[in-house]
DNA sequence: TAGCTGAGTTCGAAAATCGAACGCAAGGGA
DNA sequence: TCCCTTGCGTTCGATTTTCGAACTCAGCTA
């Protein structure tokens, strides 16, 4: 039973832990979600080599996670990467990791970015709630039943 | 630039992100926020080579994630691994990832797990909100501010 | 005394990653 | 036309990680 066998579990933690649990997959999305599109913007702001770089990008594109957007520059057509719907879905597990890191690992100088709601420019901030009574839950809350 | 160096960036998302962006270091979450707290355990439901499942608890001991807690079995004193509360606020990162498979890579069959409110018997899911007007959050809501 | 168990450690083989060079197609300039 | 540049990969040999099986070790148990 390898890694990429958690990746058909039927578990629906299991699959997309293996998914982004692939070394740079996560660093990769977050460059994402920061705006780079390129392969060259990709590597030069990451520093990760070309092949391993190849091969994450095409996963998410084949699990639909990216996709290959057609653009014009110097009256050359080239493409990009961006979000698909299920890619932006993946908001909510960046900003958890990010309200992770904002309490656990904030280093002592500034932040390298803020994020704040256009509307009202308050914060952002990840939780867990109830589908039911929308009370905040903690894991202390929630009761796993298996099958 | 190395992987390991997005881990001491001051950016509060990539330092977790290269910290759980470890190959095995979710799924090993995965399996701890299910119950599991012993090497053997581990290494029985996970078929994660011994060598790394070492290395990998390690680095969550190093990081506060885990700790070690003595126990007594057949008269001997033995160790498992526990989450810290650090290592408990992990706990949205986990279901913004479970929150994602279940509208993206769900299974055909049924889930292996079920979770529910203690309280109301409600479902669980992950969000991000505005620390302000507590409006529910996608990345098009959210604006980044450079530095 | 010998065997068992939990929790690792060790080590040679296999796989993943790295970095530097190479390939290639489509302009642009001389 | 020929050469140069750019963006986006591919290839390849060297280095790192991971794998899997065997080994270690301490403290019971028979």
């Amino acid at each position: 039973m390898p890694y990429s066998s958690f990746a058909s579990m039927p578990c629906t933690l299991s699959r997309p832990a293996a998914l982004l649990g692939e070394r740079w997959t996560l660093l990769l999305l977050r460059q994402i979600f920061l705006g780079t599109r390129r392969f060259e913007d990709f590597q030069a702001t990451m520093d990760i080599s070309r092949s391993v770089l190849t091969d994450r990008l095409n996963v998410l594109l084949q699990e639909n996670v990216l996709k290959r957007v057609p653009y014009h520059e110097d009256g050359r057509t080239r493409h990009e990467y961006r979000l698909t719907e299920k890619g932006r879905d993946l908001y909510p597990v960046l900003m958890a990791l990010r309200t992770w890191g904002e309490k656990w690992m904030a280093p002592d100088e500034e932040e390298s970015f803020h994020l704040h709601h256009r509307d009202c420019g308050g914060g952002v901030r990840a939780k867990v709630e109830c589908t039911e009574c929308a009370a905040e839950l903690t894991a202390r809350d929630v009761q796993v039943a298996k099958q």
